[in-house]
DNA sequence: CCCTGTGTGAACGCTTTGTGAACGGGGCGC
DNA sequence: GCGCCCCGTTCACAAAGCGTTCACACAGGG
C-alpha cells in the first residue's frame, strides 16, 4: 500500500502511533511543495490532516487538495475538541474527522470506513511474495503482473505456502492444514498439486516452491540463507 | 424538520441531551414495527442508532434499513469504545459512527456533516460498472443503454454484486446479504438467479458474472489488486 | 549399484455447476 | 371471490471441472 499523506511533519505522537499500530505506512509533509515532491508513483491513497497545531496550514492544504490540484481521496481531518464548533462544513474540505483525544482504534476504523466508502475498497487483503500476489477477496493470483489461472486447491495450497515463506512443511502437514484436519488420502496428492503449481508459475518462477528431500516443500528462500 | 429516528427508546441520556441541544427533533423507536408505525409523512430524514445496550437489535435495525425496506438516509451509529474493533465495515450498515463518550458538539457536527453530504447528492443513487447502470431510485437497470427487464430478486442480486466488483461471494453469503439474514433455503437458488441474470445481460455481457468454482460468484474483473 | 524419494503423464470418478422444467404462493385484474 | 399470471424456489438430469490415484521414469544418496 502506498503511504498516506500526513500533515504536519512530524505529526503528534498519538497520530503516528495510531497509524503505525494500524499498519498504515505514511509520509509526513509540512508544505504543499512537499505534497508534490513526496507523492508516490500511484498517487496518495488518502490523507490525514491534523489541524491542532497549525489550523491555517491544515485548512489551506485541504483546499488545495479539494481544488483538484492534487488528485486525492479521501481526507480525514483531526481536530481538537475546541475546534469542533468552528468546523465549516459548507466548504466540504474533508470526508471525515476525528476529535482528539480519540479512542484507541477509532482512527483505524475511520480510515477503513473511508477507504471502503470511496470505492478504493479497504486495502485489499493480499498475500505477496516478490513478484507473486494473491488477492484473497477476488480469489485471483498474479505473478509479474500476469494473472494466474489457478484451480481452487492450487490457490489454497499456494496461499498457504506463500503465507509462510521459507518454512518447510511435510506433506502430512500440508494435507491437514490445506485440505483439512480430517483428510485421509495419499500424500502424493501434494506432489501433483505442487507440480501443477510450478507449471503454472512458469519456468522462471517454478523454483519458488522448493523440494526438501525426505521432508517436504518450502516456499521461497530459506530465512537463514 | 421531520424528527430523526432514534434507537433504542429511550436512548441514553447523553444522546437525547445532545440531540436536544443541537435542536434536532427526534422519535425513539424500540422495534422495527415502531419504525413503520411512527414514520413521518415525508419519511425519516435520518437515523441515530445506539448499539451500546442492545447490539443485536441495533444491527438488525441497520440491516433492515439498508435492505431497502425503510427508505432512510443517512445512518449514524453510536457505539462504545469496546465495540470499535467489532465493527464490521464490509456490511456497510452505516454512514458514520460516533464513539462514546463523545465530545460536546461532536454529535451535532457529525449530523450536519452527514446531512450536508447526502443533501448535496454526494451519494449517487446510481450503481455503474462499465456498460451496466442501475438506478437505485427507480429500480431500473440498463446495459449499453438498453433497459433490462429484471425481476425484484434479480435486481437485488445484481445490485449487490455490482456494488462490490471483483469480490467473490459464496452462495451462503449472497443468500444472507441479498435474501436476508434469516433466509433458509437451498443454495442452488443463487445459481438459478445467476443463470437468469446472465441470460438477460445477453451473451455479450454474460461473463460479467463469473463462476469461481468451489467458492461462489464474482462480478466483473478485479480492479486489479 | 540399489533403494528410497520425487517428477510426470494419464485416467478415473466424484463434486460442482449449468440447464430445463415444474411447483406453488402471492398479487392483481376481472 | 375467483382465476390468472408472474416469479421465486426446488428438483432432476446433464455436462464439465478438477481432485485423486496409479504406474512408471528419473534422480540422489549411501
Amino acid at each position: 500500500m502506498e503511504p498516506l499523506l500526513v500533515f504536519p511533519d512530524p505529526p503528534p505522537p498519538v497520530l503516528s502511533q495510531g497509524l503505525d499500530l494500524g499498519g498504515y505506512p505514511w509520509t509526513g509533509v509540512s508544505s504543499e511543495a512537499d505534497v508534490e515532491r513526496l507523492e508516490p508513483a500511484d498517487g496518495w491513497p488518502g490523507a490525514v490532516i491534523v489541524a491542532v497545531t497549525d489550523p491555517e496550514g491544515a485548512f489551506a492544504l485541504c483546499r488545495a487538495i479539494r481544488k483538484g490540484d492534487i488528485p486525492l481521496e479521501p481526507v480525514l481531518l483531526v481536530v481538537s475538541a475546541e475546534q469542533l464548533p468552528s468546523l465549516d462544513l459548507r466548504e466540504d474540505l474533508f470526508d471525515d474527522f476525528c476529535v482528539l483525544p480519540f479512542q484507541a482504534g477509532e482512527l483505524d476504523v475511520r480510515l477503513k470506513h473511508l477507504f471502503h466508502k470511496t470505492g478504493r475498497g479497504t486495502r485489499p487483503e493480499l498475500v505477496e511474495y516478490g513478484e507473486l500476489a494473491l488477492n484473497l477477496e477476488t480469489y485471483q493470483a498474479a505473478i509479474s503482473g500476469k494473472p494466474l489461472d489457478l484451480t481452487y486447491m492450487e490457490y489454497e495450497l499456494l496461499k498457504f505456502l506463500a503465507s509462510h515463506p521459507g518454512k518447510v512443511f511435510t506433506r502430512e502437514t500440508l494435507l491437514s492444514r490445506v485440505w483439512g484436519y480430517e483428510y485421509y488420502g495419499g500424500a502424493r496428492t501434494v506432489d501433483v498439486h505442487v507440480r501443477r503449481l510450478r507449471a503454472k508459475l512458469g519456468e522462471e518462477h517454478a523454483s519458488l516452491i522448493q523440494t526438501v528431500r525426505s521432508v517436504g516443500y518450502r516456499f521461497g528462500q530459506s530465512r537463514w540463507m
